[in-house]
DNA sequence: GACGAATATGTTGGCTGCCAATAGATAGCA
DNA sequence: TGCTATCTATTGGCAGCCAACATATTCGTC
């Protein structure tokens, strides 16, 4: 997977992950690697300010939590996020489809009753 | 479509249109936006230099060709060009599923036997 | 014969947004 | 005592697409 990949596709990957519940920045690195089998490492430069700019969005929400003496910073979706999801989901279905299309033009699509 | 969309697959879409045979640049931004059903409009900003670039790559072969008094850039594919397309077809498949997989975790993906 | 729209090719500057590099702290293990 | 994993965060850079601009031909139409 080149770098720069997920240009424009990084905010619905962040919420995606945090859908089934609040995880912390790391885990949330850990989360879309593991669901992706490996394909999308991202950096801590990219993750973090994204969570930032997400929750200053009100996207996400934030709280911290002490495990020990080390200090975790959870996030989890608001019903605003979960808006914004299902949008990201939308418009990357528009987005894959548009591609798709003029990449792979002879596509059977089976399954699509026109 | 939110402008900034083809964002590092644009060279995937140009050297597809012109796989049936040659085209000139504006008719290779018409060929996008036709077989993409209007999602995608790309500006001459955008194709002209990316069409010289892959020239100078070695994808793509360009010949002058005038009709009366007009004259047009026709580029064609080169074999190194097929090859470039048939790799961009297999990361963009890549690509496709590990952001699907992250963003849609429970595609119940029928007719994949794991 | 003038005007607009479509056809056709190109360049320049700028901005968005991800990444590499860097920094620093705790925790567990050998 | 180190080494690795866990955890958060910032800064600077740059790739790459786009908006805006510049220019010329052709065709319909008024």
């Amino acid at each position: 997977m080149k770098a720069d990949a997920v240009r424009g596709h990084l905010d619905g990957l962040l919420l995606a992950v945090l859908e089934p519940g609040p995880l912390h920045g790391y885990a949330i690195i850990t989360a879309v690697q593991r669901r992706s089998a490996g394909a999308l490492e991202l950096r801590t430069g990219t993750v973090y300010p994204a969570l930032n700019r997400l929750e200053r969005l009100g996207l996400l929400r934030s709280t911290w939590d002490s495990v020990g003496e080390r200090r975790r910073r959870c996030y989890e979706l608001t019903d605003a996020g979960r808006r914004a999801l299902a949008e990201e989901r939308t418009a990357w279905r528009a987005f894959t489809e548009a591609i798709g299309a003029v990449l792979n033009p002879a596509d059977a699509r089976p399954g699509h009753a026109s």
